[in-house]
DNA sequence: CTGCATCCTCAAGTGCACTTGAGGTCAAGG
DNA sequence: CCTTGACCTCAAGTGCACTTGAGGATGCAG
């Protein structure tokens, strides 16, 4: 079996084959035509279709993703380096999400932990009026340094 | 100053007053009105909105979020109760989120750690094939159980 | 050769979370 | 008096990631 249709792909890869076809609009991957002018798949697209949808969990937009294959060879397997560059800037990501999730279960925890309870006076729950200073909105939570306690 | 006008607590919370026109189309914030038609919001909506942008942060829907407010007093301060039972569960939300992300992370390096690099014969890469028995999909990122390696 | 699953295209629809724009009211300052 | 700015409503538009539907061709089984 040298190629695959949409449909084997779908199966293979739990993705859609409208999701597929949206895909392969934005560039994302790429087919061959039957004389029918039915799509035919290399192998390979399930590795791409792989990528796309752990990309997309890492929190990538396709329109990112679809730079990142843009880079990665279509033809040859990815190279280390590929790989690596790759890696260390969704680890960069991921790492950055998980802090960002952490700090707000601490607020949880603190607003538990302080005895407030009113999330009034507490300074998870009114970030507007004590960090005026940074600028409008909920700073803390989105990585901004807090200020002098 | 006993109620802030839309802009003030546009200004205060860091949402657009768009947005606060659209939650309270929603039911997640509450207006009363002047004369003229115009909205003054009790400060106490200062806390809403940033619990609204708290929630989104870890990840629920405005609807969801809804849902929550419900429960919560409009009126009085939270209770004991009320915080810990809405911190039991976005903290549960968020310790899953955070270990989907750190399986995701696991990936990464495992593809880099495994030297297959090939994003191809690596489980990482193609779920479908290697989980086929799971069912559709990318598995091992979404939190089914590895197959016995 | 008939029927059903699978495939095709293209346009439109969906859900979410808003934003933008048109058209209008109202209070205060110059 | 008139402009400016903040506010109002309601409808429509936006971006993302798809899905759905209409209308039609293809491919394989019996």
């Amino acid at each position: 079996m040298r190629s695959l249709t949409i449909g084997e792909v779908a199966e293979r890869s739990g993705v859609a084959t409208s999701a597929l076809r949206f895909y392969e609009d934005r560039g994302l991957i790429a087919s061959e035509r039957t004389a029918a002018g039915h799509r035919r798949y290399p192998r390979a697209v399930i590795r791409r279709v792989a990528f796309i949808v752990f990309a997309q969990r890492v929190g990538l937009a396709l329109g990112e993703i679809g730079e990142e294959l843009a880079r990665l060879p279509s033809d040859r397997v990815p190279e280390r380096a590929d790989w690596a560059r790759l890696s260390r800037s969704w680890r960069a990501r991921i790492d950055e999400r998980i802090a960002e999730l952490e700090r707000l279960r601490g607020g949880l925890t603190e607003c538990i932990g302080c005895g407030c309870l009113s999330l009034d006076r507490c300074r998870l729950a009114n970030p507007g009026d004590r960090a005026a200073g940074l600028g409008p909105g909920p700073r803390y939570w989105m990585g901004d340094a807090r200020p002098p306690a």
